[in-house]
DNA sequence: AATACCAACAGTCATTCTCT
DNA sequence: AGAGAATGACTGTTGGTATT
């Protein structure tokens, strides 16, 4: 039995995809975006006029999803990986195109980022962050060899847009290392609505823009009965698509929504349930 | 689909230190 | 001496990815 009744959930549904997926971009998504890529302006506009460049791309890649896993407590390792981004240009922008055109960015960006660990006094945790790092300089450097631009996030929204898919860019991000479905599903997301993109894209491939994390996991039994508490997390990405298009609701925004549950309006998991049981019987702002 | 991994984090409990 | 604070060792949990 799901928590909610279907026009409940309707409800939920478009009140998540709404006014909370809105605040979740204006308030969290794009000023955070702006502070990693250090630009002032923190409209979508300026946003994606700065992710036009190669140099604030690679910013927001590096320093917002490389490491947006494990909650959001892995922050530290982004901050570093940025200090090492700007010892290696020498604090110069400029500097970027010549790193790529190098050849050696994958290295010099990880000895780099060594350095700054233990200068911080934290372990480097290779593993889990070595391949992250050299990864996602090798595919800038395999971009600007392409095209002498090197724009990792350009050049995925260009792929998307000219082929209505998004399988083969999450299949190809998530080769690199580090980068598993649940943040290579939170690039693409994030993409997808500064583009407003979804509309165009093939509804088969909708359950790629469906990162899930605790948060998701718990809601989905609450909305329909096809989903419990240990479904796979790619049948949860699949049903919820599946439930926000059948309520013609975006699917990307209702996650993004969710996430502005998770971090600034809820905040405990154990308030979740009574929170959207408030949420379906308020009369929307 | 199940399992292994990993570092950080959060508790617990015991020990040592410090102040009155 | 004794109460309480600080420190430290140990343990379990967490939330993600990698591996099979």
């Amino acid at each position: 039995m799901a928590t909610f009744t279907p026009y409940e959930v309707s409800i939920i549904l478009s009140r998540l995809s709404g006014e909370k997926a809105d605040r979740f971009q204006k308030e969290v998504l794009y000023p955070q975006l702006a502070r990693t890529m250090r630009i002032s302006g923190t409209s979508s506009q300026e946003v994606r006029e700065a992710l036009a460049d190669a140099y604030y791309a690679f910013r927001a890649m590096l320093g917002y999803y490389a490491f947006a896993k494990r909650g959001n407590d892995r922050a530290e390792y982004s901050a570093f990986a940025l200090q090492a981004l700007d010892r290696t240009l020498k604090g110069k922008k400029e500097n970027f195109s010549t790193l790529l055109a190098s050849g050696s960015a994958p290295q010099q960006l990880w000895e780099a980022f060594v350095q700054v660990c233990q200068e911080n006094q934290r372990k480097v945790n290779e593993q889990l962050n070595r391949e992250l790092i050299e990864g996602l300089a090798e595919f800038a450097t395999r971009i600007y060899q392409e095209d002498e631009i090197g724009n990792i996030w350009t050049t995925i929204h260009q792929a998307i847009v000219r082929s209505g898919r998004v399988e083969p860019i999450y299949q190809q991000i998530t080769e690199i290392r580090g980068i598993g479905p649940k943040v290579g599903s939170l690039l693409l997301r994030d993409m997808v609505a500064l583009y407003e993109l979804e509309p165009s894209i093939d509804a088969a491939d909708y359950h790629y823009l469906q990162p899930v994390d605790t948060w998701i996991r718990r809601i989905g039994p609450m909305l329909t009965d096809e989903l419990n508490n240990d479904s796979a997390d790619w049948i949860i990405a699949g049903k919820l698509s599946k439930l926000c298009r059948r309520n013609r609701v975006s699917g990307v925004r209702f996650n993004q929504g969710v996430q502005y549950l998770a971090i600034v309006e809820v905040r405990k998991l154990e308030q979740l349930k009574d929170y959207l049981r408030q949420l379906a019987q308020s009369t929307p702002a």
